[in-house]
DNA sequence: ATAGAGCATAAACAAAAGTTAATGGATTTC
DNA sequence: GAAATCCATTAACTTTTGTTTATGCTCTAT
């Protein structure tokens, strides 16, 4: 035999009352049941927990233990309770996202309003590239993973919530940067590419753009980071493509010029995905509702619409 | 249905080993059994605690405030497993006693011995008149009561410890102070006596002795303590009858003569005593055994024994 | 001395807890 | 592709927990 916590329950009632009786009436229980659960709880802490002289109940030494004890417990629990509760209708504590490098751009515009309303919420948002993003979510590091490109062969939950349009940048006096009439892939063939890393979403995209007509882009340098390509484009290095998200900085001060290319903007969604068997805690949840309600909005071109 | 500490165990268990079988290996049941108790446990919660991605175990959210819970109360029902077997085998802890006025003559050397041998042990001595001790153990205030006299009427539990001897003192100068043969009980009739209150175990005692002769004492002087008693005696205004613990001081500085009277000393035991509703704490009973057998030994003399 | 109040015990019974055997689905490893 | 491993579920069963009714003993109040 062990304790068990409705004797805990009982138990406190009589220590607190001094009367098996009274905590009978408090419980809405028999005097019987009141002192049978008592002596079993005697039995096994292996002491007297109450004396009785005449008519009067004291707590034994064993018993002034037992009280404490129980105190503790029974709050410690009432306290797990309340936080159990508070995961059902609070939304506070840690959210954890892991996010694919270009949205550094958009994600702080999206995060921001999200924390001014629930400023409970304790955020981590870890920015780095696709392959790193994809081993995090394989290993259930994140609440959240902001990616483009969905990997297939994991059982994986992926809602889109915006749409990133990726254009060709060129600098301003790139020779097709005045070419008012599309510009066919073909002769695109013919530039030099600045391009991200194998395994890079707006890589593959582009590959799969140009490979539907048999073509395939000239990499002329990969280079490790957006900036370095941006940086690279608008010194006439080359030519690139990049999410329209990225670049707005460059584009008003006149830096970079977008080509107007046969099947650009290249429109992809940006997604939030988490593992199938994660259970999503609310505060994530609530998180990915207000991604996918108002992160268009929030940022505010049509062009970032679902 | 309420969580038990049977599923608080299984879930800790789960949640350390993050493997359903390891923590069925570990604890001797089926997998089966630790799954459901697990289910049972989240359908109490209201929440999942475990998130299940491809093979591998997490805790969500809720999983982790279920498991520091966990962790308290199964830690706290530990130290009070601990503290109970304390109680068993451990002198330490409180000890109160209650002690008639005399008694301080002799009480400190007894607690003293018994608190070198048991350091933990922290004693209470409160020593007051006869009719505050008895409030004091009516209303099982005390782990002990130190007294000469047993009041009849209530259910206690009593030992006799060691002989407490009641002389008649008188000053030295006294004209009985030089008489060798045994003074006759009527003589001192005539003899004025210095008394304590009404209540008092050594006046009922004496009230008794000379009661059984047809006889009774001359009250001169009520004193309201031991102290006074022997000034009074010291300075010749009467004789009285007190215990031998008492003047030791005074009689080897040579301020105080035993007269020798017929029926004197007169011996009576001095009892540890507790109601018998009582249930005495392990220092406690260890003190009293100590009382018992060590008792006589350590005041020395042979009038002390039982 | 008697009635009332409070705790202890026994017997009986219901409900809850706890477990196993059998089995299935999903994932990982070979 | 198959075998091994891990968790989920169901049905059946045992054990434990929990309670009530009936009753008795003891103490206190009147």
């Amino acid at each position: 035999m062990h304790l068990t916590l409705q004797q805990l329950r009982i138990f406190e009632a009589v220590a607190r009352n001094l009367s098996f009786t009274r905590a009978s009436e408090e419980l809405y229980l028999t005097q019987p049941a009141i002192s049978i659960q008592v002596k079993r709880l005697e039995e096994n802490a292996g002491h007297p927990l109450f004396e009785q002289v005449g008519k009067k109940l004291f707590l034994t030494g064993a018993g002034e233990e037992m009280l404490k004890a129980c105190r503790d417990v029974l709050g410690r629990l009432d306290d797990l309770d309340n936080a159990l509760q508070d995961q059902h209708q609070q939304v506070r504590g840690p959210l954890t996202i892991s996010a694919v490098t270009t949205s550094k751009y958009f994600m702080p515009h999206l995060l921001g309003p999200f924390l001014r309303e629930y400023p409970e919420v304790e955020p981590r948002l870890n920015v780095t590239n696709r392959a790193k993003v994809l081993v995090r979510l394989k290993d259930n590091m994140d609440d959240l993973v902001i990616m483009g490109q969905v990997p297939e062969g994991l059982d994986l939950s992926y809602h889109p919530f915006i749409n990133n349009s990726l254009v060709v940048v060129a600098a301003p006096d790139h020779p097709l940067a005045r070419e008012s009439q599309p510009i066919a892939l073909e002769r695109m063939t013919q530039e030099r590419f600045l391009i991200r890393e194998e395994g890079s979403g707006t890589r593959s995209a582009v590959d799969r753009l140009f490979a539907a007509q048999g073509l395939r882009i000239n990499p002329y340098m990969e280079l490790g980071s957006e900036e370095a390509i941006k940086q690279g484009a608008m010194a006439g290095i080359g030519v690139s493509v990049i999410s329209s998200l990225s670049f707005r900085l460059e584009m008003t001060a006149g830096l970079l010029a977008v080509l107007n290319v046969e099947g650009f903007p290249l429109i992809r969604p940006w997604h939030c995905v988490y593992p199938k068997g994660k259970r999503l805690s609310r505060t994530g949840q609530v998180f990915q509702e207000f991604l996918l309600s108002r992160g268009a909005e929030l940022l505010g071109a049509s062009h970032f619409s679902v």
